[in-house]
DNA sequence: GGTTAGCACTCAGGGGGGTAGAGTGCTAAG
DNA sequence: CTTAGCACTCTACCCCCCTGAGTGCTAACC
């Protein structure tokens, strides 16, 4: 028998006594270490020494039957089950605390000025894969609507223009566009510097409903901005990023192909990641999801997701966290994945907030 | 024993009978196709119905004497080496010619005028990935020197500014940089507009060198500008973008661990595949790489590569291309490729030639 | 009554031998 | 030169056995 795809409710999570939560808690942390199961001489030998192994078995039958462990085959040790990783990460794991020096090169790295977004995005994954040993994945920061901060529009050919957007959130778009008419560079620039004079913070719809008077070049450049901002709106808010899948596909649970193929297809295509995302209550802040509960987190399967979202809700923001196993090192990484979001929800701010005078 | 590293000598292939060729053909064809070793009785069947199985065994020993063959032992059917996929890729194969509708199915796809860069890369190898079945590759549009289109610089908060830099090649590049006073939006446009007055067209060096009497503003922000595109010139030429992961890995030939991990790191760290692609003579226009020949090449053990240049060398270009495993279907693979390179080149110089009025 | 030593039991994993079948190389005849 | 025939080779697979880790149970102990 394999380990059960789903507990009944550990909403209400067990009582235990201190020598069952102790014991739990040593099987949790000997498991993420070794990928092996764990037997009562292991917990005894480097846990609990001052009880016998004969009492560890004992109180392993009773974490088993309160559905926290799970036999392999009867002469194995234990591993946890999903519900133990979940009851060890609500209540007995200690959140190892940052150091400061490990703060301020988390705040190096992210605020570091010169950063352009892409860059932005994977300093963060980078960063959280290495002290993961898991997949560091982020969403580019999304508005719920794009507001413009800046138009331009660049001649390339006769009639053939680059569009260039700038959004609120710092980032750029840009689209060939073909013009009505041959137009020189300084009638496309002296009408995208009309037009940025009353557009900027305009969301897509607010532009399209703007009554100010215009030439019709600035009519065709505030259309065709309509679609590209319209266009952005529906898809673009796709964008993912993801780094450590090497060190991923060196794990142990991914050594069976299967296995690797579904994690390698959750990051190449993260559609379905993005639809679990995004009906998570992010009131809480952060999320560990760990294995799968139901249709939902189906795709989560023997995963552990460490997730929060950055950002302000409604203005600008996206996730980032770490995707890996489910014996992820939860004590290390929930506290990074916390430090991060802060990190860049302030990163974002800055560009939000006092917005240009 | 296994496949040997390296052949001798196949620059001057052997001369092979006509029947000899045949079987070589059919036993790399099938080959191809189920990657599993063909037997003389195979090739009887499938493919040289009017001998019998006696006869191509015979030739298969010339064939192997040859170093064209292998076998993985006694008792199984022959396997082509590398070398006999670098002679079947020369000598034997019939590359399909694409028909009308594939070609105007590419054109349409990859000449849509309204598409981001990022997405023009992105239908590139995807559309790669479908026809191989295995990992479209491609490096973004870099110039020897990048050279300015325009340049914006935008206010986001006091003393913090967004400097917007379009390339000639249609590349926007964004930098945060801080400002040394507090200037207002209307100061940083029209110095942005004057100095792009004289900036067009510029690389780095020649922008440094720029004799044009400046304003404090306008001399700040030519001087970002140079740090931002040496910064360019030195770094940014990585950009690489692949799809067709999943598809890979379900290869018989990725179902080893160590083999997938392999492929993995090469398409996910692309600097040493980058490394090889530069020394590669791209006047040859296409390059068909199989397997290890050199400790340059030494990265591509047991894996093809079917990749050419595209744009215009020493103005601007990259590399696109299909990466798999070393039974790549050629014949189907090299058309569609050079076809692919054609109209990316075509796209291109549309953007590059006959620069704005 | 909880704890522990002792012991029989279970089961995965690894090594050895036996077998089936695919495919070969060789030889002698056509 | 080609081919039928045949002995030979070698992998993949199955079966079996054995080892060792780890368990569950029981009876003694504190």
């Amino acid at each position: 028998m394999a380990i059960p795809d789903a507990l009944p409710h550990d909403q209400l999570p067990p009582a235990l006594s201190a020598r069952k939560r102790l014991i739990l808690k040593a099987i949790v942390e000997a498991y993420i270490g070794s990928a092996t199961p764990v037997g009562s001489g292991q917990v005894v030998r480097e846990y609990v020494p001052d009880v016998s192994s004969a009492t560890v078995r004992n109180e392993m039958v009773g974490l088993e039957e309160a559905g926290l462990l799970v036999q392999p085959h009867t002469s194995a040790g234990r591993v946890p089950s999903e519900g133990g990783f979940r009851y060890f990460v609500r209540q007995l794991m200690e959140e190892r605390a940052l150091t400061r020096a490990e703060q301020s090169t988390i705040r190096r790295q992210l605020l570091a000025v010169q950063l352009a977004r892409e860059e932005w995005l994977d300093v963060a994954t980078t960063l959280l894969a290495r002290v993961a040993h898991a997949a560091g994945i982020i969403s580019a920061p999304v508005a719920a609507q794009c507001r413009v901060k800046h138009v331009e529009l660049l001649a390339i050919q006769e009639r053939l223009g680059l569009l260039v957007l700038v959004l609120q959130e710092g980032t750029v778009k840009q689209q060939l566009i073909e013009l009505p008419e041959d137009t020189a560079q300084t009638d496309l620039s002296a009408a995208s510097s009309r037009l940025n004079q009353h557009i900027h913070g305009l969301s897509c719809s607010e532009l399209e409903a703007l009554g100010e008077p215009m030439s019709d070049l600035e009519a065709f450049i505030a259309a065709r901005l309509v679609s590209l901002m319209a266009q952005i709106d529906e898809h673009q808010r796709k964008e993912f990023h993801h780094t450590g899948l090497v060190e991923l596909l060196e794990l142990p649970e991914f050594q069976h192909p299967a296995q690797a193929q579904r994690i390698v297809r959750l990051l190449e295509h993260p559609e379905e990641l993005f639809g679990l995302l995004e009906t998570l209550p992010w009131s809480e802040g952060m999320h560990v999801l760990i294995g799968a509960r139901g249709p939902r987190t189906a795709i989560l399967q023997d995963l552990g997701l460490v997730v929060s979202y950055y950002g302000v809700e409604s203005v600008a923001g996206g996730f980032v966290g770490v995707l890996g196993p489910m014996r992820l090192p939860y004590a290390e990484i929930v506290p990074v994945v916390r430090y991060v979001s802060q990190v860049m929800t302030e990163s974002l701010d800055d560009l939000l907030s006092p917005s240009a005078k």
